[in-house]
This record gives C-alpha cells, sequence and structure tokens, in this order.
DNA sequence: GCCGTTTTCGGCCCGACTGTTTTCAGTCG
C-alpha cells in the first residue's frame, strides 16, 4: 500500500461554521477584538463565495479570498490536509462542545452560551437544547446573575424555535414576494400622508429567495401612516407598534415591516435598509478612511470636509450630521455615483463605483422577444402542454412590444413514440405553426417574427430525446436537464457537455434545474461548462420561472466572467406568464449582466444569424 | 488577524434594542 494522500473536504457551509465557531470561541476568551472580528470577516467572505473553498485551496489561492491573510490561510491547508486544525484545538481548550450548538440559538450569543453549558456543566451537545429547556422550565435560569425572568422566558421561546427548526430559512420566491409587497404598496398609496413607498432589504436588491418584506413611506405624519398601515385587510396580527414604523403577520404568514420617514432624510434611511449588510460595513470602511461616519439618520463628519457636495441648508445642527433626500445625494456625498441596488452585496461594487466602472445593467426594456415559451400545440411529449396557442401567444407578445418568439414545446415523448413518428410529428408540426403564423401576421401586420424551436430534454446519457432527424423541423434547440438530478458531479458534467456538442443545441435551459424550496440544483462543473459555451457559441439560459430563477445569479456573475452569452427567458405556459421576463431581468442585473451581453436584447436579424453560426 | 489612492503600522462600521442595572454588556441587523 502506498502512503496514504488522503484530502479532507470540507464544504464551505463547515468552514464558515468552523471559523465562527473559532471566533466565539476567541470571544469568550477575551481575545482582541479585532482578532475576533477577522475570523468573523473570513466566516462572511467564505460564506459569499462563488466557489467552493476546496476548488480555490486546490488552485493556491486561498489567501486571494478576501478576509483570509497568511495566517488562516495556514491553518485552513491544515484542515484540508489534516482534518482538523491544531491551532483552533488551543481555541477551543477548555470550552464545552455543547456551547457550539447554542450559538445558533436566537437570542443567545456566545458569552451567555458559555455561562449557561459551564454553570450547568452541559457537555452534550446532542441533548444541550433539551437540557436547558428543562433547566429554564424549572427557572434555574432567573435566579443567575445577570440573568432574570425575562431572559429565561426569551430563552425558552429562542431554544422553542431552534428546535422547531425555525431557524432554517422559509423564503419565498422573488416573483412570490414582489407579488406581495404590491398590494401592500397599492394599499399604502392611497393615504393622502403618504408620499411614496419604496421596497427595501431583499426585495429590492432583487435577491431570488425573500424571507420578510420591507417597506418604507415617506410622509411627514408617521403615526397616521403607521396607525392606518396596521389596519391593513389582509393582516393577521400586529408584532411590534412604534413611531418609526410597525410589523405585521399577515394572514398567510409572512411579515411585513414598514419604516416611516420624512423626506428630509428619506435617502439614508433607503439607503441603510436595502443594504446589504456587507454592503454598509464596506461602504462605512471606505467612508471612515474620508474622515465620514455613515449611519441610517445621515452622515457625521468627523475630519473637516473637504467635499463640496455636503450643503449646508442639510445640516442637522441638533443631531449633528448631514441629511439627505436621496441616495443619489447619499452616495454622492461620498464621492460615489449611486449603485443599483442588485450589486449592493460587497462584491466589488464600490471598488467599481469608485473607477467609474459600474456596469450598464440591463433592464426590461431592452429585451425584444421571448424565446422559450409552451404553446398548446400538442406534440405529446412526457412534459406539461402550454394552455394557449400560438395566435394568443404572438398577440400577447406584439402587447409587450417583442420583436420575435420564440416557441420552444417539449419534444415529443420518446417511450410512446418511434422514432420515424416523432419525424413526422415534428414535421406536421412545423408546417402547421408556419401556417398559423402566416395567417396571424396577414390578419394583424404585426412586425413579429417566429422562432420554431423545441425545448429537448438531455437524457442521463448526455443524447437528446429527438432523432437527428427530426432536428431539421426546429431553427434551434434549448436543450435542458429534466431528470437524473442527482448524477456525480463529473457524470452530470460530461452529461451537459455532451448535448451541447449537437449543432443545433444552441441554448443550455434553466442550467442548474433547481427549484426554490423543492430541490437543489444538480452538481456540475461550471467553469468546464462555461468555458465550454464561451468557446462554442452556446448561450445560457436565465429562466423566469419564479421557482427557477435559473442560472442562479452568482453563476451569472461567474459566466460572464468567462464572456458566456446569455438569453432570458420566462419558460411560459400560458398567455400570462411572459410578464414574468422581468424577474430573469432582476436575476442578470445581479449578475452584472448589460445588454450586450444578452442575445435577446438583438434584432431579429442579428438573433437569426447568431441561431445559424 | 487583515489590510493599504493618507498607512507595511496603526487602524479596524454603526446604532437600536433589551434586560439588568444605576452606566453597561450582550445581541442583532
Amino acid at each position: 500500500m502506498s502512503k496514504s494522500k488522503t484530502v479532507h473536504v470540507f464544504t464551505n457551509s463547515e468552514i464558515v461554521k468552523l471559523l465562527r465557531d473559532v471566533a466565539a470561541a476567541l470571544l469568550i476568551k477575551d481575545a482582541n477584538r479585532f482578532r475576533i472580528i477577522a475570523y468573523e470577516k473570513a466566516a462572511d467572505s467564505v460564506e459569499h463565495l462563488t466557489s467552493e473553498l476546496k476548488d480555490v485551496w486546490d488552485e493556491g489561492k486561498l489567501e486571494g479570498v478576501p478576509g483570509i491573510g497568511p495566517t488562516i490561510a495556514a491553518h485552513i491547508d491544515e484542515l484540508f490536509r489534516n482534518g482538523n486544525v491544531k491551532h483552533f484545538g488551543k481555541v477551543f481548550h477548555g470550552l464545552s462542545p455543547a456551547l457550539f450548538p447554542l450559538l445558533l440559538v436566537p437570542g443567545l450569543g456566545p458569552k451567555k452560551a458559555f455561562r449557561l453549558t459551564r454553570e450547568f456543566q452541559l457537555t452534550n451537545p446532542k441533548t444541550v437544547i433539551s437540557d436547558l429547556q428543562k433547566l429554564a422550565l424549572r427557572h434555574k435560569i432567573a435566579v443567575l446573575e445577570g440573568f432574570g425572568e425575562k431572559s429565561e422566558q426569551l430563552l425558552l421561546s429562542g431554544l422553542e424555535s431552534f428546535s422547531k427548526g425555525q431557524i432554517k430559512e422559509n423564503r419565498m420566491p422573488l416573483p412570490y414576494a414582489d407579488r406581495l409587497a404590491q398590494e401592500v404598496i397599492d394599499y399604502l398609496q392611497k393615504h393622502p400622508a403618504v408620499v411614496r413607498v419604496d421596497v427595501l432589504g431583499s426585495l429590492r436588491r432583487k435577491v431570488a429567495t425573500i424571507g420578510d418584506i420591507d417597506l418604507a413611506a415617506m410622509t411627514e405624519n408617521p403615526l397616521e401612516v403607521v396607525k392606518y398601515f396596521t389596519k391593513y385587510h389582509k393582516l393577521s396580527k400586529i408584532i411590534d407598534q412604534g413611531e418609526k414604523g410597525a410589523t405585521i403577520l399577515l394572514t398567510i404568514g409572512r411579515q411585513v415591516d414598514l419604516r416611516v420617514q420624512s423626506k428630509k432624510s428619506y435617502g439614508a434611511m433607503l439607503q441603510y435598509f436595502t443594504g446589504s449588510k456587507h454592503h454598509n460595513i464596506k461602504l462605512r470602511e471606505f467612508a471612515l478612511k474620508k474622515g465620514l461616519s455613515l449611519s441610517e439618520h445621515g452622515i457625521k463628519a468627523i475630519k473637516k470636509l473637504q467635499n463640496s457636495n455636503f450643503k449646508s441648508q442639510n445640516y442637522n445642527k441638533k443631531l449633528g450630521l448631514y441629511e439627505f433626500e436621496s441616495e443619489k445625494a447619499f452616495y454622492g456625498a461620498l464621492g460615489l455615483p449611486e449603485i443599483p441596488p442588485e450589486l449592493r452585496e460587497d462584491a466589488g461594487e464600490i471598488e467599481a463605483a469608485q473607477q467609474h466602472k459600474l456596469p450598464n445593467l440591463v433592464t426590461l426594456k431592452d429585451i425584444k422577444g421571448d424565446f422559450h415559451v409552451h404553446s398548446n400545440y400538442d406534440l405529446e411529449p412526457s412534459h406539461d402542454l402550454g394552455a394557449n396557442s400560438l395566435t394568443d401567444l404572438l398577440n400577447q407578445s406584439a402587447q409587450l412590444g417583442y420583436s420575435y418568439l420564440g416557441i420552444s414545446d417539449h419534444n415529443p415523448s420518446m417511450k410512446n413514440h418511434t422514432e420515424v413518428q416523432i419525424v413526422s410529428l415534428m414535421k406536421t408540426r412545423r408546417e402547421k405553426l408556419e401556417r398559423q403564423f402566416m395567417a396571424w401576421k396577414n390578419r394583424e401586420k404585426k412586425p413579429i417574427q417566429p422562432f420554431y424551436l423545441l425545448e429537448v430534454d438531455i437524457l442521463p446519457s448526455g443524447l437528446l430525446a429527438l432523432p437527428n432527424d427530426a432536428f431539421k423541423y426546429i431553427d434551434a434547440a434549448i436543450v435542458s436537464v429534466h431528470s437524473s438530478f442527482t448524477q456525480g458531479r463529473s457524470e452530470t458534467t460530461k452529461r451537459i457537455l455532451t448535448a451541447l456538442a449537437h449543432p443545433k443545441a444552441k441554448i443550455l435551459g434553466h442550467p442548474t434545474a433547481r427549484l426554490i424550496g423543492e430541490r437543489e440544483g444538480i452538481d456540475a462543473d461550471w467553469n468546464a461548462i462555461f468555458t465550454y459555451c464561451a468557446a462554442n457559441g452556446r448561450a445560457l439560459e436565465i429562466n423566469s420561472w419564479p421557482e427557477r430563477l435559473d442560472l442562479p445569479d452568482r453563476l451569472v456573475r461567474e459566466a460572464l466572467s468567462r464572456k458566456v452569452k446569455f438569453i432570458i427567458n420566462t419558460d411560459a405556459h400560458h398567455v400570462d406568464h411572459l410578464t414574468n421576463m422581468k424577474y430573469g431581468v432582476d436575476v442578470a442585473r445581479r449578475g452584472w449582466v448589460e445588454a450586450q451581453d444578452v442575445l435577446n436584447t438583438m434584432g431579429y436579424n442579428e438573433l437569426s444569424k447568431w441561431l445559424k453560426s
């Protein structure tokens, strides 16, 4: 037997937990607070990484990760080589293993968790939650110094929500949150004291999944507006109510948070509550170097101002700070252009803003057509038909101002047909759709052109679920994974690359095949796939279907850096779905995509040429 | 422990809220 060269695999989330545990242990041991912050920052950074840290380590680029310097890089290197880190062992020495699960309980931080494990000699991480529950019920907590009746109750409810798994994210896809928010916004705007309403937080940044809905209202009469908000007809209960806003629970179990603010300092509030947290931290660090201290109320000057962007009429003497009506003015005071909310993730946007290199993001108006639309033409497929005819879909596309429409029904089922039958079905479809289109065109005289496409299953082997002779009846194929989602990484990668090698397989449909809240995406070597796409004129779909939003934003950014082209589609199965396009555009924007990176911002002729290339 | 368009040394985001205190520590976003 040769000497074992086992490499230990740790996922990013395992490493994040480990780094956070180290930070907590250091805090308990009263280490230098900036050392603690360094570990937390490293954890944050790994959490937001687009690739696996293990892969970064393989490439020897650990120190290229922000927040990871020589020391932490050496620790992580040791972790991958040996499966543990000696230095961390020392840091954890003397701390109960039962401490670490407690860190995930809401309301419990390192100090309190440590106190509890020490006072009660709790050592078993598997039973520590229920052990503490029993102690709290017997009122053993309230008598501890620094604790009290309320702390005991808080601990109990924290433990309860932890054991119920509420700690796990219960988030909804962006489009649902968007519609829900719009209803509340419509309601708020009916009040005469409301000047304007904006969404805040992850919803404003267009994150693919949303927890709570955060809203802002501009008003000079905050109490009145908060009161009106708490009388919303779909409210189940008021969670919190104060001068600056309120939090309500809707009947469908979703939470809506409203903040009210006067016009004069609306901008700073909007900026602060839009986040992200990491963007705000980076922005404050940046501002501090200029002698400016940022908060949700405005900007304080620590040093003498050298910036003409601060106007004396905006100075609030009582608070000792400058106030801003708009975000544009707020960012402007820092010498930066306004950064689009979708980019505010501390992913290089502040650096880009400094250099005036922010992307000119694609907008819904740039989109000239939908390329992935299912009609009700019955090809006898194994997946769903659309609900509407080509004619209905063309009418709706005309309404949306499109220049073209790509009809992409599912391929005929392989199980129920012979190859000859499939070829014949495809030939008939092409003829019938062409006739329908010409009839519509002659009647409506609208400048829309059709693309005759097909969404073809990628079989587990990588072969396409359509006989070769049938491809001549389509302009191109969108190829998609609809089965066998759990093949290994290398097999999945090979499967997709094989499929994309077909000359008519121009577009990879909903690439990861994830279903938000239901199914993780397939595991593949995306870098290999992106590289192939860029070199061979293959495009990646950004699918706007609410549960898909696939390719996910982080992979979009990754693909963009490899110069892959995108096509933003709705995957509509009904005319009403065509308006989901904006959500795909949101995903693209979060991936820093400009109009020039998106194929369906091109005109018909140009796109036709690309399809044939 | 990390990092650099004021720095390789000397800095490191900011405020709200809560509970237990009497001036603050811990937690959170």
